[in-house]
DNA sequence: CGGAACTTTGATGCACCTCAACCCTCGTGG
DNA sequence: CCACGAGGGTTGAGGTGCATCAAAGTTCCG
Protein backbone atom coordinates (compact mmCIF):
# COMPACT_ATOMS: atom_id res chain seq x y z
CA UNK A 1 0.00 0.00 0.00
CA UNK A 2 2.10 2.90 -1.32
CA UNK A 3 0.02 5.90 -0.05
CA UNK A 4 -1.67 4.45 3.02
CA UNK A 5 -1.06 6.49 5.92
CA UNK A 6 -1.62 9.52 3.80
CA UNK A 7 -4.84 7.91 2.83
CA UNK A 8 -5.80 6.66 5.95
CA UNK A 9 -5.26 10.04 7.66
CA UNK A 10 -6.85 11.91 5.15
CA UNK A 11 -9.78 9.53 5.16
CA UNK A 12 -10.46 9.78 9.20
CA UNK A 13 -10.22 13.49 8.28
CA UNK A 14 -12.19 14.33 5.63
CA UNK A 15 -13.32 11.09 4.03
CA UNK A 16 -12.32 9.81 0.01
CA UNK A 17 -14.42 8.71 -2.40
CA UNK A 18 -13.92 5.04 -3.95
CA UNK A 19 -12.63 6.38 -6.78
CA UNK A 20 -10.44 9.06 -5.36
CA UNK A 21 -8.85 6.25 -3.57
CA UNK A 22 -8.47 3.77 -6.26
CA UNK A 23 -6.42 6.85 -7.72
CA UNK A 24 -4.12 7.16 -5.25
CA UNK A 25 -3.60 3.65 -4.84
CA UNK A 26 -2.34 3.37 -8.89
CA UNK A 27 -0.12 5.99 -8.35
CA UNK A 28 3.57 4.82 -9.15
CA UNK A 29 5.47 4.90 -6.17
CA UNK A 30 9.31 4.24 -6.24
CA UNK A 31 10.58 2.54 -2.48
CA UNK A 32 13.41 4.59 -1.14
CA UNK A 33 15.67 4.14 1.99
CA UNK A 34 17.17 7.04 3.32
CA UNK A 35 19.78 6.95 5.70
CA UNK A 36 20.61 9.22 8.66
CA UNK A 37 21.11 12.98 6.95
CA UNK A 38 20.48 12.20 3.83
CA UNK A 39 18.66 14.64 2.10
CA UNK A 40 15.39 14.28 0.08
CA UNK A 41 15.23 17.95 -1.49
CA UNK A 42 18.21 20.87 -1.43
CA UNK A 43 17.49 24.56 -1.08
CA UNK A 44 17.61 25.64 -4.79
CA UNK A 45 17.15 22.37 -6.61
CA UNK A 46 14.53 21.96 -9.33
CA UNK A 47 12.57 18.99 -7.89
CA UNK A 48 10.74 17.03 -10.43
CA UNK A 49 9.59 14.61 -7.85
CA UNK A 50 7.62 14.78 -4.03
CA UNK A 51 8.00 12.08 -1.42
CA UNK A 52 5.83 10.65 0.98
CA UNK A 53 6.72 9.43 4.39
CA UNK A 54 6.63 5.58 5.11
CA UNK A 55 8.64 4.98 8.01
CA UNK A 56 10.79 7.14 10.23
CA UNK A 57 11.28 10.80 10.54
CA UNK A 58 12.20 13.54 8.01
CA UNK A 59 12.67 17.49 9.05
CA UNK A 60 12.90 20.24 6.95
CA UNK A 61 15.63 23.42 7.33
CA UNK A 62 17.12 26.71 5.85
CA UNK A 63 20.50 28.14 6.54
CA UNK A 64 20.01 31.48 8.61
CA UNK A 65 22.76 33.18 10.05
CA UNK A 66 25.08 30.71 9.88
CA UNK A 67 22.75 27.89 11.88
CA UNK A 68 20.62 25.42 10.70
CA UNK A 69 17.10 26.50 11.26
CA UNK A 70 14.89 23.80 11.47
CA UNK A 71 10.93 24.65 9.91
CA UNK A 72 9.29 21.22 10.44
CA UNK A 73 9.13 17.91 11.06
CA UNK A 74 7.72 15.35 9.16
CA UNK A 75 6.08 11.83 10.33
CA UNK A 76 4.79 9.13 8.30
CA UNK A 77 1.90 9.53 5.92
CA UNK A 78 3.05 13.19 5.64
CA UNK A 79 4.44 15.12 2.53
CA UNK A 80 7.42 16.63 3.21
CA UNK A 81 8.46 18.23 -0.14
CA UNK A 82 4.95 18.89 -1.29
CA UNK A 83 5.94 22.62 -2.20
CA UNK A 84 7.95 21.47 -4.51
CA UNK A 85 5.30 21.10 -6.77
CA UNK A 86 4.49 24.68 -7.36
CA UNK A 87 8.12 26.09 -6.53
CA UNK A 88 10.79 26.27 -9.90
CA UNK A 89 13.76 25.56 -7.22
CA UNK A 90 13.07 25.04 -3.48
CA UNK A 91 13.46 27.47 -0.72
CA UNK A 92 14.83 24.76 1.94
CA UNK A 93 16.14 21.77 2.42
CA UNK A 94 14.90 18.36 3.48
CA UNK A 95 16.66 15.44 5.24
CA UNK A 96 16.12 12.78 6.76
CA UNK A 97 16.58 12.36 10.51
CA UNK A 98 18.03 9.00 11.28
CA UNK A 99 16.91 6.24 8.90
CA UNK A 100 13.42 6.89 7.05
CA UNK A 101 11.66 4.88 4.16
CA UNK A 102 9.94 7.31 2.03
CA UNK A 103 7.78 6.77 -1.61
CA UNK A 104 9.00 8.91 -4.72
CA UNK A 105 6.28 10.48 -6.67
CA UNK A 106 7.08 11.97 -10.23
CA UNK A 107 5.43 15.30 -10.11
CA UNK A 108 3.93 14.59 -13.78
CA UNK A 109 2.09 11.09 -12.75
CA UNK A 110 1.00 13.41 -9.74
CA UNK A 111 -0.26 16.44 -11.65
CA UNK A 112 -1.99 14.20 -13.99
CA UNK A 113 -3.57 12.34 -11.09
CA UNK A 114 -5.16 16.06 -9.12
CA UNK A 115 -6.04 17.23 -13.13
CA UNK A 116 -8.01 14.14 -13.36
CA UNK A 117 -9.40 14.35 -9.97
CA UNK A 118 -10.46 18.19 -9.13
CA UNK A 119 -11.41 16.55 -5.26
CA UNK A 120 -7.92 15.13 -4.78
CA UNK A 121 -6.68 18.06 -5.86
CA UNK A 122 -8.42 20.26 -3.52
CA UNK A 123 -7.21 17.55 -0.44
CA UNK A 124 -3.89 17.83 -1.44
CA UNK A 125 -4.26 21.67 -1.75
CA UNK A 126 -5.99 21.09 1.86
CA UNK A 127 -2.70 19.53 2.68
CA UNK A 128 -0.40 22.56 2.17
CA UNK A 129 -2.85 24.44 4.38
CA UNK A 130 -2.67 22.47 6.99
CA UNK A 131 1.49 22.13 6.67
CA UNK A 132 1.07 26.23 6.79
CA UNK A 133 -0.68 26.28 10.19
CA UNK A 134 1.87 24.05 11.68
CA UNK A 135 4.29 27.06 10.87
CA UNK A 136 2.10 29.44 12.37
CA UNK A 137 2.45 27.75 15.03
CA UNK A 138 6.02 27.15 15.38
CA UNK A 139 5.97 30.56 14.98
CA UNK A 140 4.45 31.32 18.03
CA UNK A 141 6.46 28.50 19.45
CA UNK A 142 10.08 30.18 18.89
CA UNK A 143 8.69 33.61 19.40
CA UNK A 144 6.55 33.46 22.29
CA UNK A 145 7.12 30.97 24.41
CA UNK A 146 10.08 30.59 26.81
CA UNK A 147 12.48 27.35 26.30
CA UNK A 148 10.45 25.22 28.65
CA UNK A 149 6.97 25.60 26.56
CA UNK A 150 8.46 25.62 23.45
CA UNK A 151 10.21 22.51 24.22
CA UNK A 152 7.22 20.77 26.01
CA UNK A 153 5.17 21.98 22.33
CA UNK A 154 7.56 20.24 20.21
CA UNK A 155 7.01 17.33 22.03
CA UNK A 156 3.19 17.76 22.39
CA UNK A 157 2.42 18.20 18.61
CA UNK A 158 4.59 15.70 17.28
CA UNK A 159 3.04 13.04 19.80
CA UNK A 160 -0.05 14.35 18.62
CA UNK A 161 0.82 14.23 14.92
CA UNK A 162 2.11 10.51 15.04
CA UNK A 163 -1.18 9.47 17.30
CA UNK A 164 -3.32 10.29 14.08
CA UNK A 165 -1.36 7.27 12.57
CA UNK A 166 -1.29 4.96 14.95
CA UNK A 167 2.29 5.67 15.90
CA UNK A 168 1.81 6.60 19.44
CA UNK A 169 1.50 4.01 22.29
CA UNK A 170 1.09 4.82 26.16
CA UNK A 171 1.92 8.05 25.17
CA UNK A 172 5.29 6.53 23.81
CA UNK A 173 7.10 7.63 20.40
CA UNK A 174 9.88 6.78 18.97
CA UNK A 175 11.76 10.06 18.32
CA UNK A 176 15.51 9.97 16.28
CA UNK A 177 16.22 13.80 17.23
CA UNK A 178 19.50 14.84 18.57
CA UNK A 179 19.55 17.51 21.28
CA UNK A 180 21.24 19.50 18.40
CA UNK A 181 17.84 19.14 16.51
CA UNK A 182 15.63 20.49 19.22
CA UNK A 183 18.45 22.94 19.17
CA UNK A 184 18.15 24.10 15.98
CA UNK A 185 14.28 23.79 15.86
CA UNK A 186 13.40 25.98 18.81
CA UNK A 187 16.37 28.57 18.00
CA UNK A 188 17.34 27.48 21.80
CA UNK A 189 21.09 26.94 21.96
CA UNK A 190 21.97 23.12 22.50
CA UNK A 191 23.35 23.76 26.02
CA UNK A 192 20.59 25.12 27.33
CA UNK A 193 18.25 22.50 25.19
CA UNK A 194 20.16 20.02 27.37
CA UNK A 195 18.84 22.03 30.84
CA UNK A 196 15.36 22.29 30.01
CA UNK A 197 15.38 18.58 29.03
CA UNK A 198 16.82 17.51 32.42
CA UNK A 199 14.23 20.19 34.10
CA UNK A 200 11.13 18.28 32.00
CA UNK A 201 12.70 15.04 33.41
CA UNK A 202 12.91 16.55 37.03
CA UNK A 203 9.77 17.45 37.03
CA UNK A 204 8.35 13.75 35.66
CA UNK A 205 7.01 15.10 32.46
CA UNK A 206 8.82 12.88 29.81
CA UNK A 207 11.30 10.19 29.95
CA UNK A 208 13.60 9.90 27.02
CA UNK A 209 15.79 6.72 26.29
CA UNK A 210 17.17 5.30 23.73
CA UNK A 211 15.19 7.20 20.86
CA UNK A 212 11.84 6.53 22.65
CA UNK A 213 9.99 9.49 24.40
CA UNK A 214 7.46 8.93 26.75
CA UNK A 215 4.99 11.66 27.58
CA UNK A 216 4.55 10.28 31.45
CA UNK A 217 2.43 13.09 31.84
CA UNK A 218 0.84 14.68 29.04
CA UNK A 219 -1.92 16.44 30.80
CA UNK A 220 0.91 18.84 32.53
CA UNK A 221 2.85 18.62 29.95
CA UNK A 222 0.01 20.38 27.47
CA UNK A 223 -0.52 22.67 30.36
CA UNK A 224 3.15 23.88 30.67
CA UNK A 225 2.93 24.10 26.58
CA UNK A 226 -0.26 25.87 26.21
CA UNK A 227 -0.48 23.58 23.66
CA UNK A 228 -4.33 23.76 22.03
CA UNK A 229 -4.50 21.29 19.03
CA UNK A 230 -7.41 23.27 17.45
CA UNK A 231 -4.69 23.84 14.87
CA UNK A 232 -3.99 20.30 13.99
CA UNK A 233 -8.12 19.19 14.28
CA UNK A 234 -8.13 19.31 10.25
CA UNK A 235 -5.49 17.00 10.65
CA UNK A 236 -6.97 14.31 12.80
CA UNK A 237 -11.17 14.90 13.57
CA UNK B 1 -10.86 46.26 -11.61
CA UNK B 2 -11.71 44.28 -8.43
CA UNK B 3 -8.56 41.66 -8.41
CA UNK B 4 -6.27 43.76 -10.22
CA UNK B 5 -3.28 44.04 -8.11
CA UNK B 6 -3.47 40.21 -7.87
CA UNK B 7 -3.97 39.65 -11.59
CA UNK B 8 -1.29 41.90 -12.70
CA UNK B 9 1.36 40.34 -9.98
CA UNK B 10 0.63 36.73 -11.34
CA UNK B 11 0.80 37.53 -14.55
CA UNK B 12 4.03 38.85 -14.12
CA UNK B 13 5.06 35.56 -12.28
CA UNK B 14 4.11 32.81 -14.27
CA UNK B 15 1.27 34.37 -16.74
CA UNK B 16 -2.54 34.30 -17.04
CA UNK B 17 -4.45 32.70 -19.78
CA UNK B 18 -6.98 35.59 -21.31
CA UNK B 19 -9.89 32.88 -20.35
CA UNK B 20 -8.49 32.63 -16.56
CA UNK B 21 -8.22 36.25 -16.86
CA UNK B 22 -11.89 36.76 -17.79
CA UNK B 23 -12.82 34.38 -15.04
CA UNK B 24 -10.91 36.54 -12.54
CA UNK B 25 -12.49 39.42 -13.94
CA UNK B 26 -15.82 38.10 -13.63
CA UNK B 27 -16.13 37.52 -10.58
CA UNK B 28 -18.95 38.99 -7.68
CA UNK B 29 -16.63 41.04 -5.48
CA UNK B 30 -17.60 42.93 -2.80
CA UNK B 31 -16.06 46.08 -1.81
CA UNK B 32 -15.25 47.09 1.75
CA UNK B 33 -13.71 49.43 3.74
CA UNK B 34 -11.40 48.25 7.33
CA UNK B 35 -10.90 50.55 10.13
CA UNK B 36 -7.84 50.76 11.55
CA UNK B 37 -7.44 47.20 13.70
CA UNK B 38 -10.80 45.66 12.25
CA UNK B 39 -10.72 42.03 11.64
CA UNK B 40 -11.39 40.21 8.28
CA UNK B 41 -11.57 37.35 10.29
CA UNK B 42 -11.03 35.78 14.06
CA UNK B 43 -9.51 32.53 15.13
CA UNK B 44 -12.23 29.81 15.33
CA UNK B 45 -14.47 31.52 13.10
CA UNK B 46 -16.31 29.80 9.70
CA UNK B 47 -15.32 31.95 7.16
CA UNK B 48 -17.94 31.54 4.26
CA UNK B 49 -15.79 34.62 2.54
CA UNK B 50 -12.17 35.31 1.29
CA UNK B 51 -10.83 38.55 1.45
CA UNK B 52 -8.20 40.65 -1.50
CA UNK B 53 -6.50 43.15 -0.51
CA UNK B 54 -7.02 46.32 -2.67
CA UNK B 55 -5.17 48.77 -0.75
CA UNK B 56 -3.99 49.48 2.78
CA UNK B 57 -1.93 47.21 5.04
CA UNK B 58 -3.31 43.83 6.66
CA UNK B 59 -1.59 41.50 9.71
CA UNK B 60 -2.77 38.02 10.86
CA UNK B 61 -1.74 36.80 14.52
CA UNK B 62 -2.38 34.39 16.82
CA UNK B 63 -2.62 34.72 20.89
CA UNK B 64 0.68 32.79 22.23
CA UNK B 65 1.39 33.26 25.80
CA UNK B 66 -0.57 36.30 26.42
CA UNK B 67 1.22 38.04 23.29
CA UNK B 68 -0.14 38.77 20.04
CA UNK B 69 1.92 37.10 17.90
CA UNK B 70 1.97 38.21 13.91
CA UNK B 71 2.37 35.63 11.76
CA UNK B 72 2.45 37.40 8.34
CA UNK B 73 1.63 40.61 6.99
CA UNK B 74 -0.09 40.67 3.32
CA UNK B 75 -0.22 43.71 0.76
CA UNK B 76 -2.40 44.88 -1.36
CA UNK B 77 -2.96 42.17 -3.95
CA UNK B 78 -2.80 39.76 -1.23
CA UNK B 79 -5.07 37.08 -0.49
CA UNK B 80 -4.82 37.24 3.47
CA UNK B 81 -7.54 34.81 4.50
CA UNK B 82 -6.68 32.14 2.01
CA UNK B 83 -6.64 29.57 4.28
CA UNK B 84 -10.27 29.41 5.21
CA UNK B 85 -11.02 28.17 1.99
CA UNK B 86 -10.10 24.59 3.50
CA UNK B 87 -9.96 25.12 7.49
CA UNK B 88 -13.10 24.89 8.93
CA UNK B 89 -12.41 27.07 11.61
CA UNK B 90 -9.64 29.69 10.84
CA UNK B 91 -6.93 28.83 13.39
CA UNK B 92 -5.98 32.33 13.23
CA UNK B 93 -7.30 36.16 13.23
CA UNK B 94 -6.79 38.49 10.17
CA UNK B 95 -6.59 42.35 10.84
CA UNK B 96 -6.33 45.57 9.57
CA UNK B 97 -3.20 47.81 9.93
CA UNK B 98 -4.68 51.55 9.42
CA UNK B 99 -7.94 51.53 7.32
CA UNK B 100 -7.67 49.67 4.46
CA UNK B 101 -9.71 48.33 1.51
CA UNK B 102 -10.42 44.91 0.54
CA UNK B 103 -12.51 43.07 -2.12
CA UNK B 104 -14.49 40.32 -0.62
CA UNK B 105 -15.51 36.99 -2.52
CA UNK B 106 -17.74 34.25 -0.98
CA UNK B 107 -16.03 30.88 -1.05
CA UNK B 108 -18.65 29.19 -3.14
CA UNK B 109 -18.24 31.88 -5.99
CA UNK B 110 -14.51 31.16 -5.65
CA UNK B 111 -14.61 27.52 -5.46
CA UNK B 112 -16.90 27.44 -8.82
CA UNK B 113 -13.96 29.13 -11.04
CA UNK B 114 -11.63 27.08 -9.50
CA UNK B 115 -13.32 24.23 -10.63
CA UNK B 116 -14.05 25.85 -13.85
CA UNK B 117 -10.35 26.41 -14.81
CA UNK B 118 -7.91 24.04 -13.06
CA UNK B 119 -5.23 26.20 -14.42
CA UNK B 120 -6.61 28.86 -11.88
CA UNK B 121 -6.76 26.50 -9.26
CA UNK B 122 -3.14 25.66 -9.47
CA UNK B 123 -2.41 29.47 -9.45
CA UNK B 124 -4.44 29.87 -6.20
CA UNK B 125 -2.68 26.41 -4.77
CA UNK B 126 0.54 27.91 -5.62
CA UNK B 127 -0.26 31.32 -4.06
CA UNK B 128 -0.65 29.63 -0.83
CA UNK B 129 2.66 27.87 -1.35
CA UNK B 130 4.46 31.07 -1.81
CA UNK B 131 2.48 32.19 1.33
CA UNK B 132 4.15 29.03 3.16
CA UNK B 133 7.74 30.29 2.25
CA UNK B 134 6.95 33.26 3.49
CA UNK B 135 6.07 31.66 7.02
CA UNK B 136 9.21 29.83 6.69
CA UNK B 137 11.77 32.97 6.16
CA UNK B 138 9.49 34.52 9.00
CA UNK B 139 10.93 30.98 11.32
CA UNK B 140 14.50 32.36 10.56
CA UNK B 141 13.87 35.17 11.16
CA UNK B 142 12.50 35.40 15.08
CA UNK B 143 14.27 31.98 15.73
CA UNK B 144 17.67 32.80 14.30
CA UNK B 145 18.18 36.54 13.50
CA UNK B 146 19.25 39.02 16.70
CA UNK B 147 16.85 41.93 16.78
CA UNK B 148 18.78 44.60 14.14
CA UNK B 149 18.73 41.90 11.55
CA UNK B 150 15.48 40.52 12.53
CA UNK B 151 14.05 44.07 12.26
CA UNK B 152 16.03 44.65 9.34
CA UNK B 153 14.69 41.57 7.51
CA UNK B 154 11.26 42.81 8.38
CA UNK B 155 11.51 45.66 6.29
CA UNK B 156 13.56 44.59 3.34
CA UNK B 157 10.42 41.64 2.78
CA UNK B 158 7.93 44.53 3.20
CA UNK B 159 9.55 46.67 0.67
CA UNK B 160 10.54 43.91 -2.37
CA UNK B 161 7.14 42.73 -2.28
CA UNK B 162 5.21 46.64 -2.17
CA UNK B 163 7.73 46.91 -5.21
CA UNK B 164 5.99 43.80 -6.76
CA UNK B 165 2.80 45.48 -7.03
CA UNK B 166 3.90 48.95 -7.43
CA UNK B 167 4.01 50.57 -4.21
CA UNK B 168 7.68 51.33 -3.79
CA UNK B 169 8.85 54.61 -5.32
CA UNK B 170 12.26 55.71 -4.86
CA UNK B 171 12.95 52.92 -1.92
CA UNK B 172 10.25 54.82 -0.25
CA UNK B 173 6.63 53.21 0.84
CA UNK B 174 3.67 53.26 3.51
CA UNK B 175 3.86 51.29 6.69
CA UNK B 176 1.12 52.04 8.34
CA UNK B 177 2.92 49.58 11.44
CA UNK B 178 3.41 50.31 15.19
CA UNK B 179 6.44 50.22 17.20
CA UNK B 180 3.73 47.66 19.06
CA UNK B 181 3.02 45.65 16.21
CA UNK B 182 6.82 45.21 15.07
CA UNK B 183 7.35 43.98 18.34
CA UNK B 184 4.20 41.94 18.45
CA UNK B 185 6.00 40.61 14.64
CA UNK B 186 9.63 40.15 15.57
CA UNK B 187 9.19 38.59 19.35
CA UNK B 188 10.99 41.87 20.86
CA UNK B 189 9.82 43.86 23.30
CA UNK B 190 8.62 47.57 22.15
CA UNK B 191 11.16 48.63 24.02
CA UNK B 192 13.75 46.80 22.65
CA UNK B 193 12.35 47.44 18.65
CA UNK B 194 12.59 51.39 19.96
CA UNK B 195 16.12 50.91 20.22
CA UNK B 196 16.97 48.85 17.62
CA UNK B 197 15.12 51.50 15.13
CA UNK B 198 17.30 54.20 16.68
CA UNK B 199 20.15 52.31 15.56
CA UNK B 200 18.86 51.49 12.17
CA UNK B 201 18.59 55.30 12.05
CA UNK B 202 21.65 56.26 13.01
CA UNK B 203 23.37 54.44 10.33
CA UNK B 204 21.75 56.10 8.08
CA UNK B 205 19.77 52.60 6.88
CA UNK B 206 16.10 54.17 7.28
CA UNK B 207 14.20 57.12 7.68
CA UNK B 208 10.92 56.69 9.28
CA UNK B 209 8.18 59.91 9.43
CA UNK B 210 4.88 59.98 9.31
CA UNK B 211 3.96 56.55 8.07
CA UNK B 212 6.61 56.66 5.71
CA UNK B 213 9.56 54.40 5.75
CA UNK B 214 12.77 55.04 3.15
CA UNK B 215 15.29 52.93 2.92
CA UNK B 216 18.21 55.18 2.53
CA UNK B 217 20.62 52.51 2.21
CA UNK B 218 18.83 49.30 0.78
CA UNK B 219 22.28 47.26 0.18
CA UNK B 220 23.56 47.53 3.52
CA UNK B 221 20.39 46.94 5.01
CA UNK B 222 20.08 44.03 3.11
CA UNK B 223 23.69 42.90 3.92
CA UNK B 224 23.06 43.44 7.74
CA UNK B 225 19.24 41.50 7.45
CA UNK B 226 21.41 39.04 5.68
CA UNK B 227 18.37 39.33 3.04
CA UNK B 228 17.92 36.71 -0.01
CA UNK B 229 14.67 37.30 -1.89
CA UNK B 230 15.10 33.96 -3.44
CA UNK B 231 12.39 32.75 -1.47
CA UNK B 232 10.20 36.29 -2.89
CA UNK B 233 11.17 35.54 -6.80
CA UNK B 234 8.16 33.28 -7.27
CA UNK B 235 6.65 36.38 -6.00
CA UNK B 236 8.06 38.72 -8.80
CA UNK B 237 9.76 37.32 -11.17
C1' DC C 1 -8.20 71.24 23.50
C1' DG C 2 -8.12 67.20 26.00
C1' DG C 3 -7.03 62.52 26.23
C1' DA C 4 -5.55 58.36 24.31
C1' DA C 5 -2.22 56.16 21.65
C1' DC C 6 2.37 56.09 20.54
C1' DT C 7 7.41 56.99 21.24
C1' DT C 8 11.39 57.63 23.98
C1' DT C 9 14.55 57.22 27.93
C1' DG C 10 16.85 55.24 32.13
C1' DA C 11 17.68 51.65 35.48
C1' DT C 12 17.81 47.01 36.79
C1' DG C 13 17.55 42.04 36.20
C1' DC C 14 17.36 37.59 34.13
C1' DA C 15 16.91 33.95 30.62
C1' DC C 16 19.68 32.34 27.80
C1' DC C 17 24.33 32.33 25.24
C1' DT C 18 29.20 31.12 24.77
C1' DC C 19 33.23 28.82 25.91
C1' DA C 20 35.51 24.96 27.63
C1' DA C 21 35.85 20.83 29.49
C1' DC C 22 34.68 16.04 30.50
C1' DC C 23 31.92 11.88 30.14
C1' DC C 24 29.42 8.21 27.95
C1' DT C 25 27.99 5.30 24.21
C1' DC C 26 28.31 2.92 20.26
C1' DG C 27 29.99 1.45 15.91
C1' DT C 28 34.18 0.14 13.45
C1' DG C 29 38.37 -2.01 12.32
C1' DG C 30 42.51 -4.25 13.67
C1' DC D 1 37.63 -8.90 21.78
C1' DC D 2 39.57 -4.86 22.66
C1' DA D 3 41.29 -0.14 21.08
C1' DC D 4 39.81 4.03 19.62
C1' DG D 5 37.55 7.68 17.59
C1' DA D 6 33.47 10.30 16.69
C1' DG D 7 29.11 11.74 17.90
C1' DG D 8 26.24 12.85 21.40
C1' DG D 9 25.19 14.22 26.26
C1' DT D 10 26.34 16.77 30.58
C1' DT D 11 28.37 20.24 33.60
C1' DG D 12 30.39 24.74 35.29
C1' DA D 13 31.66 29.59 34.87
C1' DG D 14 31.11 33.90 33.12
C1' DG D 15 28.96 37.19 29.97
C1' DT D 16 25.20 39.65 27.29
C1' DG D 17 21.21 40.71 24.55
C1' DC D 18 17.16 41.61 25.57
C1' DA D 19 13.08 41.89 29.01
C1' DT D 20 10.76 44.41 32.45
C1' DC D 21 9.40 48.29 35.04
C1' DA D 22 8.54 53.02 35.41
C1' DA D 23 7.96 57.50 33.87
C1' DA D 24 8.17 61.36 30.82
C1' DG D 25 7.64 63.27 26.30
C1' DT D 26 5.16 63.56 21.83
C1' DT D 27 1.73 63.07 18.29
C1' DC D 28 -2.60 62.40 16.70
C1' DC D 29 -7.43 62.65 16.50
C1' DG D 30 -12.15 63.40 17.86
Amino acid sequence: MPVGLFSKRVQDAVGLSPTDLELLKALRVTERTLDNREPLCRQGDASTQCGVVHAGFIASYKIANDREQILAFYVPGDFPDLQTLFLPVSDHSVVSIGRSRVGLISHSDLKNVLAASPNLANIFWRETTIQATILREWICNVAARDALSCIAHLLCEIAFRMKAVDLLTDDSFQLPLTQQDLANASGISIVHVNRTLQELRKRRLIRWVNRTVTLSNFEELKRIAQFEPDYLLANSA
